[in-house]
DNA sequence: GCGGGATGTAGAAACGTTTCCAGACAGAGT
DNA sequence: ACTCTGTCTGGAAACGTTTCTACATCCCGC
């Protein structure tokens, strides 16, 4: 069988206790006894349990991110760091994907209570009355990343969307571009709305309506893009330039265009959002706005251990601001034949 | 504080036995008893504490998926079903990516041994000497997927990956093709050294000789598809047709030719691997070889489980059958100019 | 040379379950 | 009437840690 700190106890002809103290690098120990226990601990080999320790302390060292989508490498980027940040503060982080499935965001959270996980970083869910309901009874640390919920106070950490939302319109209006669309995700979460609110309220200051056929709402994958692109494709109007919910939707839209031998920018101009990894890969570069994916991780992962030493402290909102990064998939507008 | 078990024995009148037995639903207990005890367990809300359950057990009901790939869709597919099967079976799985490092994959395994989690399911790990070391001594079930190792025994699920590549090359074969070019990954894997078996028997079977510079390793992901689809086009040859190693490979393929305005399968025809659900997005349907991914993932699961409670069982292999499906990236051959 | 704060150590309680053991009771077979 | 077997229940040990309490010892300043 596995060692125990008793067999380390007997063998070194010391007490649990001080054994505990030398694992735990507690300072109430002599150079001579933690230099013979620690001896026997690396001979021997013994790893603490950690179920044994989570009994005592109420808690396991483990955090727990529940992501939506786990195609959206943005997440995948804020959990990298997020774990890399844990980790360094000794705790293990583990995945588990929803696919935006309240059933399974419920499950995950009845699991982190019976198994006393050390708290939750969450990663997008939908505001359904079951989700802040449960969220408001829990007993763990949760912090949530890129939306927040209107009805419950939590933790939280965000990029500022409709800022995100206004520059990205700003950028495309500076190139000329008069009839920009929209083309988003599902509505119920604040970062669309407040992204959409940004966009909206650029176009306003440029004097510029936005109609209600420039704003498209579908899924925010790569799929997503594709179809709309395909739509606008077949039913051109004077749309010259499109801001998209994120890069992997405004990927699906440089597919569909190259795949009839349209260019981007020359044909569209395409602004995207997160700048993730795939912003990158492809012939056209993406110009897209930036979440700081790995700044928003650790600042959630130190969120997270933070509260659980303060458990009574105030909630607290941390946005990040995003940032344009000018790529090759946005030029000026070359049309000028049409109204407005 | 949360209510224990001995709470629900004071209310109840009952001890922790008796509690603990309507819990776990043993017969033991009769249904006056049984019913009054889980009437109060149901107006209190108690749920038991499983690290307390896991410490006395041995082990907590967890069980770790460390994939490799977090790319791959056929890996989170494979994921899925077995997530689905173990929930059935009582246990908890969460998910761990190792981005191929087998540092991380180590830190992994030790996080398991410390925090007891019942077992393990590894998508894809390449073989190096800390691996096998650590496999060889490991106290907790593990099931490996995909690949085995040919230096430790271990339980597995495989597909017959010769056979994949044996069918995938004569598909080809059969419509005429006859310089085949085979692109997959690196050369550390059971997987991809039985697939360029396959092919190479299928080739010779043809009378065919299959030259060194018609094999290709490099990242099996998108952009590894499509820097070689580059490299082909720029010096063609008399390449007719690829067997990718992947789906995503293949995919990266076919965007290099959409880019340039070639056509897939007219100018180059292609097989993927996997079947997972990319070979169906985009306009060209790939043909593919279909490892069976929820069929493997169940029962990596089931093998999973048995393992525990049969320890001394000898190491099981099971291999599943691919299969060919014929989609749109594949067509006779044209060019009957070149010698083969 | 003596109280008093560090320092070092041991023993035992505690964490919340499961499970082993023992005992009570009832009905059945002799 | 008696064992015997099966059903039901409670008490207490066990799981492997941490931590609380208690007790030495030492050194310091008086």
């Amino acid at each position: 069988m596995k060692a125990t700190i008793k067999d380390i106890a007997k063998k070194s002809g010391h007490s649990c206790s001080t054994v505990s103290r030398v694992i735990n690098n507690n300072p109430y120990v002599s150079a001579e006894t933690r230099a013979r226990i620690q001896g026997i601990i690396d001979e021997t080999g013994f790893r603490p349990n950690n179920v044994a320790r989570g009994l005592v302390k109420g808690k396991m060292n483990v955090v727990v991110c529940i992501i939506g989508d786990r195609f959206n490498q943005f997440y995948a980027e804020l959990f990298s760091a997020a774990e890399e940040a844990l980790n360094e503060l000794g705790y293990l982080a583990v995945l588990c994907y929803t696919n935006y499935d309240p059933a399974k965001e419920e499950k995950y959270l009845e699991a982190v209570t019976e198994n006393n996980f050390a708290g939750v970083i969450m990663v997008t869910a939908p505001e359904t009355p079951q989700l802040t309901n449960n969220l408001s009874k829990l007993a763990f640390p949760i912090v949530l990343t890129n939306r927040y919920l209107v009805s419950v106070p939590t933790d939280v950490v965000l990029t500022d969307n409709y800022y995100g939302g206004y520059i990205a319109a700003r950028h495309l209006l500076d190139l000329g571009h008069r009839r920009i669309a929209h083309w988003s995700g599902p509505d119920n979460s604040t970062a669309s709305r407040d992204r959409l609110r940004g966009y909206c309220d650029a176009m306003q200051e440029a004097g510029l309506q936005v109609r209600d056929g420039d704003v498209w709402k579908g899924n925010l994958q790569e799929t997503g893009g594709y179809q709309f692109a395909c739509r606008l494709l077949e039913n051109p109007g004077d749309v010259t330039a499109v801001f998209c919910g994120n890069d992997m939707m405004a990927r699906g839209v440089v597919v569909a265009y190259a795949e009839r031998g349209r260019k981007i920018p020359d044909d569209l101009s395409i602004v995207g959002f997160d700048d993730s990894p795939i912003a990158v890969t492809g012939t056209v570069k993406l110009t897209t706005v930036r979440q700081h994916a790995r700044e928003m991780g650790r600042a959630a992962a130190e969120m997270v251990v933070n509260r659980m030493a303060n458990k009574d402290q105030p909630h607290r909102r941390l946005t990040f601001t995003p940032e344009l990064v000018i790529r090759e998939s946005t030029a000026a507008c070359r049309r000028t034949d049409g109204p407005l």
